[in-house]
DNA sequence: TACTCTTTGTACCAGACAGTACAAGACTCC
DNA sequence: GGAGTCTTGTACTGTCTGGTACAAAGAGTA
């Protein structure tokens, strides 16, 4: 689903890259639908998981991070961010996997704005910052950055969109 | 297709809501990825058209510009980029369609950093600003605002998100 | 052993899908 | 006005789709 879409990816198809016969489908899940909030689930939960590998409250941890998403996008071929895609697919789609969507955005964004307020905390950030907008941001070049490079087969943009993040995210940061 | 997706979009659905036969479409399509292809420059003509209504070489124009992008999110029901949600579907798809997005993209890309080099020519940027890296980055900002506003379908992602790419842009401004 | 409840394999279904066949209507040019 | 080309409507085909039916296998238990 990640790789060609959830429309383009056949219950058959799952069954036969899984080796599973349809009843035994059809048991664990109610239906399609049902499979699409699985996979929805499970790629937020790796997108997620792998943030917590690094401090981002600390600078060098976010340069860490962004350096990683990189890595991934290159390595995995340039198929984009796994909840990204499936996210542009399902909001038109049924209203509940919309909500699944929306709500696991705003995990992703919140965990982002919770480090930021811990460096506001640290004095690593301005006083007068503010973290669920500098979130916002950074979440939106990421993701930008993402369909650039996917849609060009080719790192650049998002590497640009990153650096440009990352400045964008040292304007805010304390002087002393 | 830009509603529903491409892949949930069938010829059928399109010959309905055309009121065109079948035979009709097959005579002036080659197929549903000839029509796809169509689609897509359709949408490109429509986004890389109604830039041309601002003068993209002006602080105010770039602004106004912004601003008309939200407008039209807002208005069409949050369903994102024209191009960007089927750029997302395409990139998986067949090679044509895949190397048309990517022409299409990089089309966009030049129209902004024409802009801005001549900006850069007319002193409103400094000498050492990099016209296709602003552009790069500007548009990654586009097209993750659009993303995030419609995956919360609000409006809010987005401004947050060009906001910053105006104020990205401004870092970069002469001064004298 | 016999009785359950859970889990699985196989065959099947009705509808949707992209695309084709073919003939008939419309138009153009001599 | 007629031959030939362009355009269109209708019916059809084979394949794929998500989902169901149903029986049999397996696991637990008294």
């Amino acid at each position: 689903m990640y790789e060609h879409g959830v429309k383009a990816t056949s219950v058959d198809d799952v069954l036969v890259a899984s080796g599973c016969g349809k009843s035994q489908f059809y048991h664990y899940f109610s239906g399609k639908n049902d499979l699409v909030a699985a996979v929805l689930e499970y790629q937020f939960e790796i997108v997620l998981g792998g943030i917590h590998e690094f401090r981002l409250d600390t600078w060098s941890g976010i340069r860490a991070w962004f350096d990683s998403l990189l890595v991934g996008q290159e390595q995995r071929g340039f198929k984009g961010c796994p909840v990204g895609s499936l996210t542009v697919e399902l909001s038109a789609s049924s209203p509940s996997l919309q909500r699944h969507v929306a709500e696991a955005f705003s995990r992703w964004e919140n965990i982002l704005a919770d480090a930021l307020t811990s460096m506001k905390r640290k004095e690593l950030l301005e006083p007068r910052a503010q973290p669920v907008l500098l979130a916002e941001t950074t979440l939106s070049a990421i993701q930008g950055g993402y369909l650039l490079s996917t849609a060009r087969r080719d790192i650049r943009p998002m590497e640009t969109a990153l650096a440009a993040a990352y400045t964008h995210l040292r304007t805010s940061r304390a002087r002393r």
